[in-house]
DNA sequence: AATTAATTTTAGATTTGTCTAAATTAAAAT
DNA sequence: ATTTTAATTTAGACAAATCTAAAATTAATT
């Protein structure tokens, strides 16, 4: 059992921004990293043949790069971090969940492992952050958002709008004036019998009304 | 109204410290810092000469240095962030007082303001930290601590021995079975109107009696 | 007062993380 | 298949924080 290592916080915002963007294609590009941390290439080049020499990435030079199963590990811890520190921010010290992001940046870098599966106990193993993002737990596992359509979604659980299944111009149209875009956070608070209408709620506290018909073509992802 | 200027870790720490340093004597010394922040003397100059030219050091070579107000200003902020970080720790997430120093050390760099000052809400704005020092309120203003001796030490208030008045051998034997030392951390917890005798709790949770007479010669600090 | 010892500072390196400008490689367009 | 463009990497530099070894200064002893 080898002392756990301990990375430094840039080293550590590389491996959660190499993480999220493997999320959506697979393999990711230096400009990739560079765009998501608001940094150079060339520093990135840099700090990939880094995380190489420490075993936390799989990198061959213009060959693209992902990251090791132990880069995996680590990436997700930090993430674990992130989201609780969000939750106790909006839950514990009564912060929107749209100023929390930026303290939890830092907060994440603290390197206590002890101090976070206590503060998880502390909150009540959240599963799922302010943003709707699910919490890890202290293994790294975390559920995988399943996708359903919204006539499916269980009543107040918060979902991200994954996909649309009819994409006319008029479904799109209609969307766009609902405030409804891929990624957007909705949450279902109460179903219609009569009509199978529904009532969304989004983070911003407002409500909108979508029927049926639209909503069996909103596809939605969540936890559990 | 310029923006609060940011400062590292490592500054902040090299503030921290001699703030603590010159709590004792008043000028502080190259190798106190060295030997506090288990650094070497070369080191300590290079970052004196950094924090002079920040105007948050009064500093001429080989002349000693000490705090500038706004060195202190800085210095008392980052004490309140540890003392309070500390407080949360021991009451919200029940660590012992004695694991919480080192993540408390991590925690102080901590930027947000807003985040220290929501904290201090949640926690009831606590006067002490589980040492019994004080937490410097938002604008760095704390109770002093009063010295009194033991007899007049009010009920369940933690202190800390400061100074003896019988220094005789036997009085110092007296105290250093019963676990007494400057520097310790006592509550009283009962007074025998009888006697005037009391029993004294440490932050061991162990109970010692002592007699009136060895009382009034135990002097102690404490807050407000 | 002169010598010795301790403290402090400088000089020069090193590590980490970053940058710009130039070179290289891969991808896209003709 | 060339040529042009875009992406990536290298070369060389820099700032922050640290170190060791040597020099300068101050303090303590003879
Ligand atoms: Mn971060
Ligand atoms: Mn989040
Ligand atoms: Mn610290
Ligand atoms: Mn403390």
């Amino acid at each position: 059992m080898s002392a756990a290592p301990k990375y430094s916080s840039s080293t550590e915002n590389y491996l959660k921004a190499i993480f999220h963007l493997q999320k959506n294609d697979g393999v990711v590009t230096t400009n990739d990293v560079a765009n998501e941390l608001q940094t150079r290439p060339a520093s990135v080049t840099d700090m990939l043949k880094k995380l190489k020499a420490q075993k936390l990435l799989l990198y061959e030079k213009y060959k693209g790069f992902k990251l090791s199963n132990e880069g995996k590990k680590v990436a997700l811890q930090i993430i674990r971090k992130h989201r609780l520190w969000e939750f106790f921010l909006v839950e514990k010290l009564n912060f929107g969940w749209d100023e929390v992001h930026e303290i939890a940046e830092e907060l994440e870098h603290i390197s206590s492992k002890k101090l976070i599966d206590r503060l998880d106990e502390f909150l009540g193993f959240p599963k799922q952050d302010p943003h709707g993002d699910p919490i890890p737990d202290s293994n790294g596992k975390f559920t995988v958002p399943k996708q359903v359509d919204l006539l499916n979604l269980p009543v107040n659980k918060i979902a991200e709008v994954s996909s649309i299944g009819d994409q006319s111009p008029e479904m799109l149209e209609l969307l766009g004036h609902k405030g409804i875009a891929l990624g957007t956070r909705v949450e279902v608070k109460k179903k219609f019998a009569f009509d199978n209408s529904l009532e969304l709620k989004f983070k911003n506290q407002s409500i909108v009304t979508i029927s049926e018909h639209v909503a069996k073509n909103v596809y939605v992802k969540y936890d559990e």
